[in-house]
DNA sequence: TATTCCGATAGTGAC
DNA sequence: GTCACTATCGGAATGAG
């Protein structure tokens, strides 16, 4: 089970990796691109005590690790929007999704939160754009991680109980629809079809910033 | 539903298709090798009177029209026998199945019989070498068609009900393990495995003739 | 219990 | 809620004029 294990090395060496990789770490947490990231930008929060690093997220960060933490969400959230917006020019849209300015941009096109059931055994807090445009997002399970209530957000900590596993793997996960987290169009198990609509809402909201034209897409 | 009536040219017209597929034909019957056969050697037989090629077969063919047909069913395995023992020779084995005289290889390695559900619409009979060694079987329908009591043998027809098609189609063929016809061997659900076994099943009793070894296998 | 194509689903093994 | 590989399982189209 090593693999459950492979965000131990960033909390207990943060210095002993690429600065690619880690994008800042203190005493307190280590912050690092998810190296599986399901969105175009996807930071995971690794705090760094021995003791917080073993709880379980849901019920793990109290209101007290949230105090002291959110700092830390904050810096992520600016770092995204910076790059994001750095990097692709938002256009005009006609749906609902308004991100004119940098606090609607971070409240609709953020997401903040933990899985209920994770799978690395080390705490670690999510910080994603909320695109899903991504190689590595592959199947339904990547998907509804994130956009069923499997994922609790930031301002829903602490839950005061830890969510069944069978429920959420085998029910909450496998059994929901596949919800476009743009338009809410309903794909049912159609994750193929879903995958193409994502690209294409990506390409309907956001353009590369000519400097960055010779970037290839995660298409 | 076109696919469905693809054995009608058969019965309205025998006499219009290649000698290799159209192996006999009267006014009675035409009889055919199965365009998909599922074994070394897999015929249909294809009644011809227009009302009873349109029953359903575990109820139609009754006690008179097993009489009628009888000395085509002895005429297919016969004709099976004959080309199946001039092409392969039977080896000698260690199980239970004993194929030393004619009586015996038609008892024990022909299977005569109908679909309890049908897909093609006109009533046929099928009469096939116990092998399953072939090309087209591909997958644990094909395979548990013939073995389950999704096939209904000669002997016991007719019955006096058609069979649940629910049952049969989402349950017989679905739910049952894929069991070996030869030595009893559970694949549970492993069919690239029991098709494997068939292979080593079919060289461990049967021998190419040296006549017929340019001929490739079926494997 | 037609075939074929494509894709969703499921189990495994990995250091 | 790792990936990558393999295989099982599941739906949809299938033609003709």
């Amino acid at each position: 089970m090593s693999w459950s294990q492979s965000l131990s090395p960033y909390i207990l060496h943060p210095d002993q990796h690429e600065k690619d990789l880690v994008v800042y770490y203190d005493d307190i947490v280590t912050i690092i691109h998810d190296g599986f990231g399901k969105s175009t930008y996807h930071l995971l929060i690794l705090p760094r005590d021995s003791k917080l690093t073993k709880k379980h997220p849901t019920t793990g960060v109290t209101a007290h690790i949230k105090n002291l933490l959110q700092t830390y969400v904050d810096w992520c959230t600016n770092y995204i929007y910076d790059h994001f917006t750095g990097r692709y020019e938002i256009l005009p849209s006609n749906d609902n999704l308004s991100m004119s300015s940098k606090e609607d941009f971070i409240e609709q096109f953020i997401l903040v939160g933990v899985h209920s059931v994770p799978s690395m055994n080390n705490l670690h807090i999510h910080v994603l754009t909320r695109d899903f445009h991504s190689l590595k997002l592959k199947n339904k399970k990547h998907y509804n991680s994130f956009n069923t209530k499997f994922f609790v957000q930031w301002d829903q900590l602490p839950l005061h109980f830890k969510p069944d596993k069978h429920e959420m793997e085998n029910v909450i996960i496998k059994k929901s629809d596949l919800i476009c987290c743009y338009c809410n169009k309903n794909f049912s198990n159609k994750f193929s079809q879903l995958k193409k609509h994502l690209g294409e809402e990506f390409d309907s909201h956001f353009k590369l910033n000519s400097s960055d034209a010779n970037v290839s897409d995660n298409t």
